[in-house]
DNA sequence: GAGATTATGTTGTTTTTACAACAAACAAGG
DNA sequence: CCTTGTTTGTTGTAAAAACAACATAATCTC
């Protein structure tokens, strides 16, 4: 697929006429780079004032304590974008950016996006709209993930996870983005217990799961 | 205080002139209200088209599950604003905004604040790039909270959560904002386990406090 | 396809947390 | 000053999670 087709499918780009996309990405500075599986795009600690938008492939959100314990804060695919925040705050990043699998990321100065250019095009308003739109789905991605890790037990968190990812994707069938070690990172729980828990609940009859393939059971 | 100089100590009206506030005001549907103590200014579910500035007094933002556990998201001062995204994004709300003491909060017609005005008033630009820099920040605290509560043990809790704040106030002795049980509930920990977490953390000589105003103890 | 490597599941033990019940300190109002 | 209600601290017990160690399954590499 080329990047204009995938950048219509972003919400930055949302509401942009296909025409005029070229000529907006050479005003944002817009460059592209390739990154193997497994490469650390942004590491903690690092400043940057560019977002970046997933033309390929998948990328984690992760931190990781002094302890060396990893939290995944989030799983990013096509058309996501990440470090719009730490562009516009000019902050330190908390957080780091590592590749899933072999992956295109398409990166935009975030000075260019929020001030309107000299050339005063047109489509720069619907940008910073556009902007602004995105950072308030973040932040409501962000409450959402609260919702999971602020339950009290490791059942009530998978539950939690497991049934808004249902809903999201409108099936009680669905594939994650993680495997065990992954979503027990996510969840802020053990891997091991984690596991246990999910064979206990299987045997309850909530629900059905092959790797990461998982389907919820309605009750009757 | 009055009106303008509060706001211009909120972000979304940073760089603003004070002189071009009032006319702003007028272009944004400003409304001002009064509530009493413990008021349910937004309830969860429902939706609004306003974000909300606290001009006097202080606000939680709290959340209750199905079995009626409360969670307190954060807790906003003077200048703080809460419900742009919501707003913005026109979903309904999934947690409540509650007053801790009488309250007065400016609300704000959220499409004026970011679409342009048919007047183009100029300052409308400046006040969308601040819309950015605002939910940036909103971003940036939602992962500092994140930090403190995908903290695996209650203690590391307490003293990722007691640091931050002693970095924030730049001081070793503070007051918090919250009571032992709104603690507990924004760390997601039970309140008396946290107590005696608490006063076994003082007897290892690690902090000191009386009520909410607790002082830090460096290491020799 | 054999061997190595990684991912997942299981189990028992130790540590931590949740819960309940109550005591002590404090605050507000008559 | 006493009553009442609220907040904070304490303790014991039950439940849950963390941890470690290992078994099994899947995947990768040569």
């Amino acid at each position: 697929m080329d990047i204009v087709s995938i950048l219509r499918h972003s919400v930055l780009f949302s509401q942009i006429q296909a025409e005029d996309i070229p000529n907006l990405l050479t005003c944002l500075r817009a460059r592209k780079s390739e990154f193997p599986k497994d490469y650390t795009i942004i590491d903690e600690r690092e400043f940057t004032d560019e977002l970046g938008i997933v033309l390929s492939g998948s990328v984690n959100i992760e931190r990781h304590d002094f302890w060396g314990n990893r939290t995944v804060v989030s799983n990013l695919g096509v058309a996501d974008s990440f470090a719009e925040t730490l562009a516009c705050t000019q902050q330190m990043s908390e957080v780091s950016v590592i590749t899933c699998e072999p992956t295109t990321i398409l990166f935009l100065n975030i000075h260019q996006v929020i001030t309107s250019c000299s050339k005063e095009c047109s489509f720069h308003h619907a940008l910073i709209e556009n902007m602004v739109r995105l950072l308030s789905y973040k932040n409501l991605e962000l409450m959402k993930k609260m919702n999971h890790i602020t339950k009290r037990s490791t059942r009530e968190k998978l539950l939690s996870y497991l049934s808004a990812e249902a809903q999201k994707r409108g099936s009680r069938s669905f594939s994650i983005p993680f495997d065990r070690q992954q979503l027990a990172d996510y969840l802020c729980v053990e891997r091991s217990a984690m596991s246990s828990e999910l064979s206990k609940m299987r045997s309850e009859g909530l629900l059905e799961y092959q790797k990461s393939f998982f389907t919820l059971i309605e009750e009757e």
